[in-house]
DNA sequence: TTGTTGCGCAACCTCTGGTTGCTCGTCATT
DNA sequence: AATGACGAGCAACCAGAGGTTGCGCAACAA
């Protein structure tokens, strides 16, 4: 279980960062960071980690370097996300339904 | 958007505490720890974590203390994760939509 | 009573998210 | 061509979180 794709979407500020490149197609850490309420600085090491793991590209433009989302990566990280939630929604329900077939023993049985 | 319950299942030793306290009903943090790659002290300070945010609820009995999840919180924490999910799933079609016109129309108009 | 077991507390280490301050390349303006 | 402004990258530093070891204390068992 690739563990380095979740915690790289498991910092709030990343999040959101993927959340604003997917709305705006691409952007830079200073553009990021006008939107968010953190340093133009701590935006860039979000990016290199977003970049270590495969969730983003750059592509340097004269003085500029425009990040954008690699999709098919972030497709698995989303996977991941439904995997871990699905399998908790299962077992919630397993436990809800053995909770309420006792509860109907024990009207059954006084 | 409650951040806490995010960053509480966002460390992957809390997540698989989560499994086995699913799994096993109940647990100490010694039992937990016979499970995972940490110490007893580790874990206890992961279940402090996740009790403050309603994860998870403690009882005492004698020497020992019993902890067990809160299933409705868990189903809140569940929802949340499947919310970012869809969301980013749903941009993602949006993006691959818009991706395949286009393409359709490059060949269309050669 | 005397061990043993489980817990909690405190000190410490390391990594990560965040900051400030600087330098350097690129662009633009004159 | 020179100068200034803008964007990026690097380094040092700080605070908080995850982890460890070590200790003391209450509760159980012999």
């Amino acid at each position: 279980m690739n563990d380095d794709l979740w915690s790289a979407i498991g910092d709030p500020t990343r999040r959101t960062m993927i959340d604003l490149l997917l709305a705006g197609g691409s952007g830079t850490a200073t553009t990021l960071a006008q939107e968010l309420p953190v340093t133009r600085q701590a935006v860039a090491k979000h990016l290199a980690v977003l970049d270590r793991v495969g969730l983003v590209t750059g592509r340097t433009a004269g003085r500029e370097r425009h990040y954008q989302i690699d999709e098919a990566q972030l497709a698995k990280a989303v996977a991941q996300l439904n995997a871990v939630g699905a399998s908790w929604d299962a077992r919630l329900r397993r436990i809800k339904r053995l909770a309420e077939a006792i509860e109907r023993k024990r009207d059954r049985d006084g």
